[in-house]
DNA sequence: CTAGGGTTAG
């Protein structure tokens, strides 16, 4: 590609300035690799394309694109002049970096960087730039920043409207989000395709199926019914719904039968449909629905097989132990697989112990996201579990010369609305005493049904009671303790977890939602847990 | 001539 790109550029060489810049846009965007930004760059500095703005923002995009972000600022800084187009371009690389390549952390400093100048320039009331820095801070997980982003543009469009409202459902605050579509209503703005898909994912992340059914039918009446990304939304509704938080494999039928009829009326369902389907008969164990469609997929419906593909089926042969099948699949995808394939993979390792595997896929998901949190704690979880601590330590000293912060673990839950929030080994609440003695007890009727705390799920090269005791304080345990002690006998309570929720308080719920006859609704990190009479609604399966 | 928002796998 490089040779071919110089031999026809030296050409455009004899044509007119005007010629050779349009002509020059068209190669940057056969533009493949960061190879291929520099190797464009030099000729551009060459035929002095720098004196044509538009030539110079085409730039700063490919190489937002395809090469780092510091080497994106330094042709961003080096340009004779910048327009509101530079600046938009380059914030969308800012953001477009937060999402993995480079750590959030990192981003953040930079970003913040260039919304100063943004904001000393005056740029911050423009639309485009503000929806820009909203994307960029929403994709680092500042929310007040992108609502600071947001409140700055003077004149809101559908667009900027659409970002802040993603934000806030990506951040579960679906309440926000859909406070915020009605007051975009009032402005007169008008909602469009992509603004359904945020406003129904807010309320797939809520499970509020009633606020859904009435968004759904506003979006019918508006004429939205055939559009593949508001039908999609709704499926992806229905399914998280009825497969995390109501119910077990009958309902995740019922996601089968609704993407039957969707096909009836007409629908073509796309890529994201099938992953949502695939997702929802992996985690109702329909095994045998899902692999007839993943088979099918090319042949019968023609839609090409995708890595979000591959990973439900990883995932779905990986959670019921066929450790085998999922590395077959593995295998034999067309394209070499990400760090989520791995860490799936992974999961199934430890779920089922097999500590050789498990290691391998740990290696690939260090290599693939050194940045990730998870892996390492993954990892140095299979190696406790195991015994092997010489081996965790190690991992832990990496993640530590890496600079690698682990999440840590918070639980809140809201009582007479007012949210109290719990971490591991928690004493700061002023109820302490209380939720402590209610803990013990807990732990005594627990133990009196039948509950064997899970202590290979502890860390720590710690003696058996104390294990036990680290367990005990977890925050989903302290979070649950303190509903049952502050809300009359009866009450649901809610409680929403940072991070995955751990397998030993899973167990716990079940049996406090029994032994204290409450109906619990955990939200993890990306799933619902419904607990009653002693049962999970994810069937232990998640 | 060039710029901003979206669903899905964990």
């Amino acid at each position: 590609m490089p040779a071919a790109m110089e031999a026809s550029l030296s050409l455009s060489q004899q044509s007119t300035p005007q010629g050779s810049s349009s002509f020059f846009v068209s190669l940057l965007q056969q533009c493949k690799s960061a190879a291929d930004c520099r190797h464009l760059h030099h000729q551009y500095l060459l035929h002095s394309l720098h004196a044509t703005p538009f030539v110079s923002n085409h730039l700063v995009q490919t190489y937002g694109i395809f090469a780092s972000i510091e080497d994106t600022f330094c042709v961003f800084a080096t340009m004779p002049r910048r327009n509101i187009f530079s600046w938009t371009s380059m914030v969308v690389a800012y953001a477009r970096h937060g999402l993995g390549v480079c750590s959030i952390n990192k981003m953040l400093t930079l970003g913040k960087h260039i919304h100063t100048y943004i904001h000393l320039n005056g740029f911050d009331c423009n639309a485009y730039v503000g929806t820009a820095l909203i994307d960029m801070y929403g994709t680092c997980g500042c929310v007040e920043m992108a609502r600071a982003a947001f409140d700055a543009i003077r004149a809101k469009d559908v667009v900027s409207w659409t970002a802040i409202l993603t934000v806030y459902a990506q951040h579960d605050e679906g309440a926000t989000a859909l406070e915020l579509y009605i007051k975009m209503k009032n402005d007169g703005v008008l909602a469009n395709d992509v603004t359904y898909c945020s406003v129904l994912n807010a309320c797939a992340n809520l499970a509020d199926l009633e606020v859904g059914r009435r968004i759904h039918a506003d979006t019918c009446t508006l004429g939205f019914w055939s559009s593949s990304l508001v039908n999609n939304a709704i499926l992806n509704i229905t399914a998280l719904v009825t497969t995390y938080a109501y119910a077990y494999h009958g309902h995740a039928k019922h996601v089968v039968r609704l993407f039957a009829k969707m096909k009836q009326e007409g629908v073509k369902p796309d890529e994201v449909t099938f992953t949502s389907l695939l997702s929802a008969c992996s985690h109702a164990g329909l095994i045998d629905e899902a692999s007839r469609n993943f088979r099918s997929l090319k042949e019968d419906q023609g839609v090409a097989r995708t890595m979000e593909h591959y990973a439900c089926m990883v995932d779905l042969h990986g959670r019921v132990g066929q450790l085998g099948e999922a590395e077959e699949l593995i295998r034999e995808m067309p394209f070499p697989p990400n760090h989520v394939i791995w860490e799936i993979f992974l999961g199934a390792c430890r779920m089922h112990k097999d500590m050789e595997h498990g290691q391998f896929a740990a290696e690939q998901v260090l290599q693939l996201a050194p940045d990730k949190s998870a892996p390492y704690v993954l990892l140095s979880n299979l190696y406790a579990s195991e015994g092997k601590w010489e081996e965790e330590l190690k991992i832990r000293k990496l993640m530590i010369e890496r600079g690698v912060q682990k999440q840590v673990g918070c639980s809140s839950i809201e009582v007479d609305g007012v949210l109290h929030h719990f971490m591991v080994r928690d004493r700061s609440h002023l109820r302490t005493e209380e939720i402590y003695a209610e803990l013990e007890r807990l732990n005594l009727e627990m133990k009196a049904e039948g509950y064997v705390p899970e202590t290979n799920q502890v860390l720590h090269d710690v003696e058996e009671e104390l294990k036990e005791q680290l367990l005990f304080y977890h925050s989903e345990k302290l979070a649950l303790a303190f509903g049952l002690v502050s809300t009359p006998r009866g009450t649901p309570l809610h409680v929403v977890k940072n991070l995955r929720i751990c397998s030993d308080c899973h167990t716990a719920a079940k049996y406090i939602s029994k032994i204290r006859g409450r109906e619990i609704i955990m939200r993890d990190y990306n799933r619902f847990h419904r607990f009653k009479d002693g049962l999970c609604s994810c069937g232990d399966y998640w």
